[in-house]
DNA sequence: GCTCGACGATGAAGTGCTTCACACAGCGTG
DNA sequence: CACGCTGTGTGAAGCACTTCATCGTCGAGC
């Protein structure tokens, strides 16, 4: 049975009662996710709710001619699917495990009968809910008001946040495990134009790239630029 | 006292009991925006939330540099501020009635607690954030993968169907009250471009300009084209 | 071990939109 | 009525980003 713990440590439960949580737990089931596959796929009718315990996802929309679009990151902790659950309608995005990554699956009536009976948990989840439509729309700000260097630098400085839990920290730097295909689909932008700025920030001794990653050696610097 | 026959009208209220959607309208106040004046503004503490029952009102941020980005339009029916006031976090966007404007107030204290008696009322607002979610999602992967002339088509005929409940639907041609700044900060272009484009359209036969408004002519055209 | 695909690097040419500069029309107001 | 404000119209120049083309490199799979 998948523990209670974890979920306990979800900042938008953990102002729940223990019994409540463990009645959610209770219904759910964890399912692990190999790099590349997906957790929910675009058009498809919405039948469960996920939350990441480890790994990363994120979500994509396509265009009708094959391009990609990446709306958002998750990474632990974060619930996955919640408004199509309550909407009814059928996804409007992808959601793709970037690496390996397992979550917690619960069914759609499991939510909807757990929330009905705790109007606590339905204001927890409108403030999860909240807090995403904030950060979609500061990117909507920043798509019409930032140009590409400072919108891949504060990318970067958001990544570096998102890992930061999990990932290495090593001396103040740290190490992204992203292609730069990925952050050009994060951004809007092609991949040779991320490719070409993240060589100007690394001849600024901002980063340093490698193969399937980057480091970040001065996210002070990148920080305050962005 | 505001009545509570527009609050039954409302989309995400109508499943709701009458005594229920009575208590809220009790605790409402009514109250005039002329056009131009904010119903909230960028930075302050959420305090209440409002429902517009006339008018229009569109949502902007602002950059650092005085320029500016609509990223919403509201109008009759729709619900303002929802997620500030369940946050608490300060309002991340002004929102400023385009033309005269009116709308029911309710207090935060008033929703939470009203909210927290009625597990059906919060899951009716998890709604109405999740359609809300999926249009700024739309809008983000529109913003990255359309061009200007299919943006502004797409933004016309979107503006055509919220008008379409109220404005003049004259021959299968509706009126659009907007000039082409405001286009412009809701497409996230310079207002020239959209200057230019809507001239071409107008030359095709599509549209017919005039001061502060469109006439859209063939609406058909502009959603298959779009 | 070699091939193939994914990833990174880089330059040349093209383009879609911006910025700037200006001109003009309608409309409210002193 | 003249003035100013707001909104529209338009061209020239500039630039940020795209597209295309090509190349090198690493790692995975037959």
């Amino acid at each position: 049975m998948p523990d209670d713990h974890f979920l306990g440590e979800l900042p938008w439960l953990a102002r729940l009662p223990t019994e409540d949580r463990q009645a959610l737990a209770h219904r759910a089931r964890l399912r692990q996710f190999p790099a590349g596959t997906a957790l929910v796929t675009e058009g498809s009718v919405a039948d469960a709710l996920f939350v990441i315990t480890e790994g990363r996802a994120r979500v994509v929309v396509s265009s009708g001619t094959g391009e990609e679009a990446t709306l958002a990151m998750f990474g632990p902790g974060e619930p996955i699917g919640e408004f199509s659950i309550f909407d009814g309608l059928p996804r409007s995005a992808s959601v793709i495990a970037t690496i390996e990554t397992t979550a917690l699956m619960i069914t759609r009536e499991a939510v909807i009968e757990w929330v009905r009976a705790r109007p606590d948990a339905a204001v927890a989840i409108i403030e999860t809910l909240a807090t995403r439509l904030r950060r979609t729309n500061q990117r909507i700000s920043d798509l019409s008001f930032l140009d590409l260097p400072h919108r891949l630098a504060k990318q970067l400085v958001t990544l570096a946040a998102l890992y930061d839990i999990e990932a290495a920290t090593i001396n103040g730097s740290v190490r992204l495990k992203i292609t730069q295909g990925e952050l050009a689909s994060m951004l809007g932008v092609s991949r040779e134009s991320v490719n070409k700025q993240l060589n100007v920030f690394s001849k600024q001794g901002l980063i340093t790239i490698s193969r399937g990653a980057l480091t970040l050696d001065d996210i002070r610097s990148l920080r305050e630029f962005s």
